[in-house]
RNA sequence: GGAGGCGUCGCAUAGUGGCCUAGUGCGCCCGCCUGCUAAGCGGGUUGGGGUUGAUUACCCCUCGCGGGUUCAAAUCCCGCCGCCUCCGCCA
């Protein structure tokens, strides 16, 4: 949810972010209108409201003055009990008055929620406009292997992960269908190696590690924003009303959820480990083979509460402690700022980091940072003591990924040889205790 | 799964239909007093929204959340959430 005082502020900064989106400037208009219905609707109701208190109050008076009469046997009774009479039926009809008021003034209210809801977040200056194909590439790092001078054919990241003994689909699908897998021997290693070097990164800058709750209420996921673009993505249990969520950010945002957390300190920074599932619905057919698009997978997530005025520095910071990873394992990627429509509601500026696949000659998104600001605190109810003054406000949110299972498949083809052993890079041999996986028999 | 209890301001607690404009204590903040500190004294101390150009000020909502009964709800009724106790079951 954007803040309303931006868009009544400065409405045009609204319709220009929205048209980047390519989504509906009108909405802004059909705000301020709605805006208008309601304060004047609540106006209207408040100040009845403040009379029909005061006449109940002097009910309760008259009332009083009645029984008190009564217990005495005071020669007025009569006539105080026609006053309280009189009294309350006037207070009645005031009653049904403000509640029709109420009502008024709440459907008012809703009115103009539902369409505060249809507002992605408000893009960062600089944000390239535009769809899916609109991204800008900021920054190539490092190079392609060229297998063809090395005088062989890359072998792609399931044949290596059957030859090593990491990776069995078949299996995967026996058990839970299709785009479930098992990570086995090396392969789990490897995972397990690839996650901890995530933690352990974390950790050294600051990070609080984190293992979540992979299940979510309702209102934690769509305060998070995962109802809105990617509601068809999200499995849910009906019988319990939870949702499995497709990363920990979900349960990272909910964390602090109706609190006024102290910020005087500097970033809150958490670093998520967390089981990710995903329906992967309207992909049907895309990335079938090996597990580069799958329904369950693990990431280490790293989670960011901050200043609004310090969340453009700190994205930064995410995308080099992102940056710092992916040196790790030693593989070709390129930095994309993703265009305004491909945003997703709650980010107002998303870079993403794709790694070279040698097999499929193209990058694919290893990492993907996003500053929210404070569009998913908003909708969390999550606040700071003001510090420029009296009062609270919103916080600002960011996130971006540290490592997940799909970095297994940038990882084994990259650094493949002609025999199809893998060599472990540098920096994860002490995690996975191996130099190089070696196909097994 | 069954039975019961509880949820009030940062913390603790009072409040069982109108005197609640939610009291009291602790903590915290401001001031006074005082060689210093402590004590003492006085005041302030939930959050959200609205009116106003802004300040002051005023108004509405907020006693876990949402409905309802009533002229009037912290208080009565219903649903939900959370915590606790006991029994059963599983490990």
């Amino acid at each position: 949810m954007i803040d309303i005082k931006v868009l009544r502020d400065d409405p045009e900064r609204v319709r220009a972010s929205q048209l980047a989106r390519g989504e509906d400037p009108g909405v802004v208009d059909a705000i301020l209108a709605a805006d208008e219905r309601r304060r004047s609707s609540l106006g209207e109701y408040e100040a009845l409201r403040a009379e029909q208190k005061s006449v109940s109050k002097n009910v309760g008076a008259a009332m009083g003055a009645f029984q008190k009469a009564k217990k005495s046997d005071a020669p007025d009774v009569a006539e105080l009990e026609a006053a309280a009479t009189a009294a309350r039926e006037r207070a009645a009809e005031l009653s049904d008055l403000v509640k029709a008021l109420e009502a008024a003034a709440s459907a008012a209210g809703d009115e103009l929620n539902a369409l505060m809801r249809r507002v992605g977040n408000v893009i960062v200056d600089g944000v390239p406009s535009g769809g899916e194909d609109d991204y800008v590439v900021l920054e190539t790092v490092g190079a392609p292997r060229d297998f063809a001078a090395e005088g062989f054919e890359p072998r792609d990241h399931l044949e290596l992960g059957e030859l090593l003994g990491a990776i069995d689909m078949e299996r995967g699908a026996k058990v839970a269908g299709a785009r479930f897998y098992f990570l086995t021997g090396v392969g789990a290693r490897l995972e397990l190696a690839l996650l901890n070097m995530a933690v352990a990164q974390a950790i050294e800058h600051g990070f609080t590690p984190m293992i979540t709750p992979t299940l979510a209420r309702p209102e934690v996921i769509v305060g998070a924003g995962f109802m809105d673009a990617h509601a068809e993505e999200v499995y849910h249990l009906e019988t319990d009303d939870l949702y499995l969520t497709g990363t920990s950010e979900v349960a990272l945002a909910g964390y602090h959820a109706d609190e006024i957390i102290d910020l005087s300190a500097g970033p809150r920074r958490y670093a998520g480990w967390s089981a990710c599932y995903r329906r992967e619905a309207g992909s049907h057919g895309k990335d079938t083979r090996g597990i580069i698009r799958v329904h369950q997978f693990q990431k280490v997530e790293m989670f960011v509460y901050c200043r609004p005025e310090d969340a453009e520095a700190e994205h930064q910071r995410l995308l080099d402690w992102e940056r710092e990873m992916l040196a790790k394992i030693e593989v070709p990627y390129r930095i994309i700022d993703t265009a305004a429509g491909d945003l997703g509601s709650p980010a107002a500026r998303k870079f993403d980091c794709e790694a070279w696949v040698p097999t499929q000659g193209r990058f694919r998104e290893l990492t993907s940072t996003s500053n929210c600001t404070t569009f998913q605190a908003r909708r969390l109810n999550i606040r700071e003591r003001d510090p420029r003054g009296a009062g609270t406000r919103t916080v600002a949110t960011l996130n971006g990924t540290l490592a997940t299972t799909r970095w297994l498949v940038a990882i084994l083809e990259n650094h493949q040889q002609a025999d199809g052993s893998v060599l472990v890079p540098k920096a994860l041999q002490p995690f996975v205790g191996l130099d190089v996986l070696t196909p097994v028999g």
